[in-house]
DNA sequence: TGTTAGCACTCTTCGCCGTCGAGTGCTAAC
DNA sequence: GTTAGCACTCGACGGCGAAGAGTGCTAACA
């Protein structure tokens, strides 16, 4: 909208004042940046330059005499245009936390979700911000591998379902108890034989009604198993939610009032909006950006959540989402979930491997989906 | 030690002190207790009085100017000997809450630990303390009840066991795929004869030899699903933790400084050292209350924490500990776990249900096991 | 025309200091 | 044994001035 973007000098500037502020948390004045290798220009020359940013909304000042600090339209341009995309992790991650990952990955059936969760501790480890998992995204898209119907007292039993992504889930029946164990184990059997291999919600009438045939119980009787087994897979769409780090935001000096720090845990802590914040950016591969004021849950006005979603062979996994402040390792940030990404996706990234070139230095590969996109 | 104990009156301004420091948080002074209704004595008396109880260490003075604040040894002489045992909720704890508690007990099988952990999130909530639940102290107390193999693809099955608590536990087996589904099914039917009722370490050699002769599989063959029943019901064994509240702390005025915040938030986050501190007290039945420095976890010094184990039928369900700081809300705690306790376990007390009288008002109904007892 | 040096100005931070008030300990009177 | 009175202590609070960082503007310079 202004002018043609930003020329060359304001960018190195706004980036050079960005990454100045991340580190220190100080206002940073124009002596600083005048004093930075390769910058050579005056310190008056800056001011001049840091006065435009400001009036184009890129800076603020929080009083007459003291340093820049990036406005939310600021960071959004860093993210957007700024930023190389580097490792900039600073050290191979630990190689046995990586084959945490990994093993967990490949090696058993169980929670499918126990994979998403370890990288989401390894990803709080690596950025010291707080890492927020969420997995069952993957809505209608698993298929039932296996299943049984296990008796465990007259009138009781449980469901066991395996998914095709290994995820096991059980749940109660409370059955007519003239259904007896044998009965049951037929049930279980006709239904495995039927059921696998499909979606849940291809299960129809007409298999329930083949199923009721083949074993000779009414239909009736039949339905409270089919309830249960329905209630068993109403239970495998619940999203579930793990939170890594909570804590580490206190060493944010942003949060050193506890008012304001119990505020965003006590948001961190429940759930539904956590979920609804990491989901909503689930939609699209790739990163998604949310910062402060783009955040729509007030209270996280000064946060920003950087959210990626994982699937593998089509199959969504999840999504695992870093809340920091505002002033957050955006570089850092974004490298390590893509780092997580090449290791437990297998390497390939949804636009292809390479990351697409931006301007500037390197281009950043981020999709820019945020309120405030560049104007 | 000093003297028989101290006498009437210095309980009552003891007693009036720390009900005033809980209730205020500020250094009380000889002018506020002389004012209470009841007491009947004037500033200056209550002056000496005071200086006597600060020469006994039950109250200290944070510096020559200001009221008293009791000291670890006046909590715990408070915690013992004057507080009434009381209901001191101050309201029916919201019928439905309860409701839920008593539900997860009966209502279905499923993680026995629920109802612990549901109870814990009541006692957080109605105390507005953090609130720790361990559960998984059961030992080797628990039967099989019923036990499955799930077959879910050649060479990986699913083993589900039932315990008598109704907890189900499952875990993956790997094995020998020259066993078809088929034979796994047999496997299973006869494990389950052979195996319900009994308790997990009673399981043999005698057994498996048993299991294999009957369904003509080796023994060399049978191992690793027997290995996969064993790990399994290894997992039981383990202690699970939930933590409720925590960052309720930030509310309470001494943590308002946030380093000191972020500790006690890293500590309660450390599971092991939770599981310890809870644990230790769940040998006895009954309540524990560890104040301050009686804490053995350094940087809990500050903190007290009230313990409380269940135990129904003489199965052991966990223990609840209450964490907050060492101005804690001690008879309002005390009865939010007791109160529990006669909802969750069926009212009756370890020691009966009347609680024993104790001296002054009423005696508190509390095992003194602090590491400063009185002296 | 773009860059830079210089300068006056603004605004926050920090330490200093006196006042205020709560609370104490001691003594003497009741 | 209890209480009134009084001098004393010590932290909390607010005003004040110095220090320092950083700005915006103007004028000189290449």
């Amino acid at each position: 909208m202004e002018g043609f973007e930003l020329d060359d000098r304001k960018k190195r500037i706004l980036k050079a004042v960005i990454d100045e502020y991340i580190e220190t948390r100080e206002p940073v004045g124009s002596r600083t940046i005048s004093k930075l290798p390769d910058m050579g220009y005056s310190p008056a020359t800056i001011r001049n330059e840091m006065a435009d940013l400001e009036d184009m909304g890129y800076l603020t000042q929080p009083h007459t005499s003291a340093g820049r600090i990036p406005s939310d339209k600021g960071y959004r341009f860093y993210v957007d245009k700024l930023i190389k995309f580097e490792e900039k992790l600073g050290f191979e991650p630990t190689a046995k936390e990586l084959g945490d990952v990994k093993a967990s990955v490949q090696r058993e059936i169980g929670e499918m979700t126990d994979q998403i969760r370890v990288a989401s501790e390894l990803i709080s480890r690596l950025t010291e911000y707080t890492s927020i998992a969420v997995t069952g995204t993957a809505g209608g898209t698993r298929r039932i591998k296996a299943l049984q119907i296990v008796p465990v007292e007259p009138g009781k039993a449980l469901s066991v379902i395996v998914l095709d992504d290994d995820a096991v889930l059980n749940s109660v029946i409370q059955h007519d108890s003239s259904i007896g164990p044998e009965m049951l184990m037929k049930v279980s059997t006709h239904c495995n034989l039927l059921f696998a291999g499909h979606r849940v919600e291809e299960i129809n009438m007409d298999m329930i009604d083949s199923v009721s045939e083949a074993t000779g119980v009414a239909r009736t009787a039949l339905m409270p198993v089919v309830d249960g087994l329905f209630e068993c897979i109403k239970k495998a769409e619940n999203t579930e939610i793990h939170t890594e780090g909570a804590v580490k935001l206190l060493s944010h000096p942003e949060f050193s009032d506890v008012g304001k720090a119990k505020g965003i845990l006590e948001l961190i802590n429940r759930e539904d909006l956590m979920v609804d914040l990491i989901k909503e950016c689930s939609t699209s591969d790739g990163l998604v950006i949310r910062i402060g004021s783009e955040n729509k849950i007030e209270g996280l006005n000064e946060c920003s959540v950087v959210t990626a979603t994982y699937s593998v062979n089509g199959v969504n996994l999840g999504s695992i989402g870093v809340l920091g402040p505002t002033r957050m390792d955006y570089p850092r940030v974004i490298a390590a979930l893509e780092y997580v990404r090449k290791r437990l996706v297998g390497g390939e990234l949804p636009g292809g491997n390479a990351l697409p070139e931006g301007e500037l230095p390197g281009g950043a590969a981020v999709r820019n989906e945020g309120v405030l996109g560049a104007e």
